[in-house]
DNA sequence: TTGAAAGCGCTAACAG
DNA sequence: CTGTTAGCGCTTTCAA
């Protein structure tokens, strides 16, 4: 049984629009009134219907969020960065995990842009065939910002990573440290953050004079589990570098635990580097060297571009930041 | 520019119902003349409004989901069994994180009820003053399931874990081990969990004539912070257990810190067990032995729960899932 | 200060 | 097979 306006009005004998009035804190209402409604309001336990006031109003009060794996921590703090932002200014939000599915990207854009949503805040999915979805939603007038990651020629507000100075961070201390041979353990192919991380490695290493053979060069599909069985495929290689790269905390995860099973030394057998950072680097042995983002600092920003969006200019404002280093005890010196 | 049911009806010169019936598969209309108007959508770039059709149908097929903390990855498996089984049948999740914040969750809840959603699967803030809210809510008709954690006194369906028998596992192991003095780390005061936790952990030992003095009993609040100041205090005592329980996966993660930080070597100065798995007891040196819940399936039944409620009786079912206990280095035989 | 009425976009019952 | 009409719950003119 829902309460509405109407349910109130007539109980007190008033029109539904005087309640709407009362409830709203529009003026045009006696204040003995107003109080009344308020508390009859209240003791029938009223509830708004938001679907009803978005209908009428074009406005819903809630800013759509598209992640892509929502076991990721990376992307936990991401959230818990907007939320700082958009709810002490009375937005919610809807989180949707695509969980890097293209499919479900999909799907949930049109969830999001049929449900009315006010802004949406995306992590893309990286495939590449994203990119008219998202063309669409810009042109429908929704304003959007990416984070983590761009679809490339859409031409919205982002935050990201620098993920080249990222990995060059990662490259050089490795080279001072007297490697000479690297190994890098990549994302998805398709993925963008991926060919920004590979490519970065490479071109360092080439400019160091730092070899790394095609056969280094493995696939741990992003996830846990494709670290671990490209782990498992890289370290039973005859010839392997000295030192190892691992595009992403997660990756990391598998590599770890291949490790453990394997009885390998870090980093007397080999040396391990990570992008990102996370609690399983620090609690590693020995604790792993790392170039890491800042999460929550980017949910923040993305959310601040977004309503910079909505409430004023629709000029797209493009942020890069620093992923900064952290030296701990996974890489040998030779 | 928003594009209406009513604009492609006029650019075709028939009815807006007409275009409603063809375009949701509704008998009725010519072949013909439905390939004419879904193609005519498609082009134009049509997305139905959802918060019309709510407003119309009383249905969103929008699911609350609400979480206390959105970066603990038992939540976020949790999700990902609800995805699992809601996906597949048209349903959305509208995820909303407490942040163990009554305010919170109260805002949320009232949110949730006004967005219509058809049912809300939450876990509960541990905090007591919740009851209220989650009445009105069941009397208000939305289906409501609880998981993770529950209300007491509120009369609703949930799936939890059996906490009592998982500790007891926890201390009869210990006990086998030759411990005789145990501590535990205990979860918030108020919370749900950590009263069954801790109770548990207290019966048993009474029952096996272990020792837990009251300074060993350590409050870690929840949270990887909490549990690191605990820890600290724990270990700077100078009458110490054998073995310290630790009561879930994010306390863990600041013992283990604690524990990098001073040097200490498990299980020679301290033994350690876990309520909860998680990576980081994978990855820690030794790994930690532990009973671990099963939060997927846990989603999935929350979310089967549901539905049944949805489609079929409003009967209250509670589910009870055991924990289940895995054994690895963490403990010293004595 | 309050009421009446129109309408947001859509669907469903009823006509034709 | 297609059109007309009414109405979901709310806000917002316009009148009174």
């Amino acid at each position: 049984m829902k309460i509405t306006i109407k349910d109130i009005a007539k109980k007190l004998g008033v029109n539904a629009s005087t309640v709407s009035r009362a409830l709203n804190g529009k003026p045009g209402v006696s204040a003995q009134l107003r109080e009344k409604i308020i508390q009859l309001a209240e003791k029938m336990g009223y509830l708004p219907d938001l679907t009803a006031m978005g209908l009428k109003k074009g406005q819903t009060k809630i800013i759509g969020v598209l992640i892509p794996d929502i076991s990721n921590p990376f992307f936990a703090y991401t959230v818990r960065g907007m939320e700082k932002v958009l709810r002490p200014i009375g937005y919610h939000l809807l989180l949707c995990s695509t969980n890097e599915d293209p499919d479900q990207e999909v799907e949930n854009l049109r969830t999001l842009a049929s449900q009315k949503v006010e802004g949406i805040l995306a992590a893309p999915v990286d495939s590449g065939g994203n990119r008219t979805i998202y063309k669409k939603i810009a042109e429908s007038g929704i304003p959007l910002v990416f984070f983590d990651r761009i679809v490339p020629n859409v031409d919205v507000s982002y935050v990201i990573t620098d993920n080249e100075s990222g990995v060059r961070e990662l490259v050089t201390y490795l080279y001072k440290s007297g490697h000479r041979t690297i190994g890098i353990m990549t994302l998805r192919a398709r993925s963008f953050t991926g060919k920004e991380r590979l490519n970065g490695v490479l071109k360092a290493c080439k400019e160091l004079g730092i070899t790394v053979q095609n056969e280094w060069i493995i696939d741990g599909e992003s996830s846990e589990e494709g670290g671990y069985r490209a782990a498992k495929r890289f370290f039973s290689l005859c010839r392997k570098p000295t030192a190892l790269i691992v595009s992403n905390n997660l990756m990391m995860l598998g590599v770890m635990k291949v490790i453990k099973e394997t009885g390998l030394k870090v980093p007397q057998d080999i040396s391990l580097v990570s992008f990102d950072d996370s609690h399983w680097n620090e609690i590693f042995e020995p604790p792993i060297t790392c170039v890491a983002q800042e999460p929550e600092q980017m949910g923040l920003i993305a959310a601040t571009l977004l309503i910079n969006n909505i409430f004023h200019d629709k000029k797209t404002s493009r942020t890069v930041l620093k992923a900064h280093f952290i030296e701990r005890q996974s890489v040998a010196k030779i």
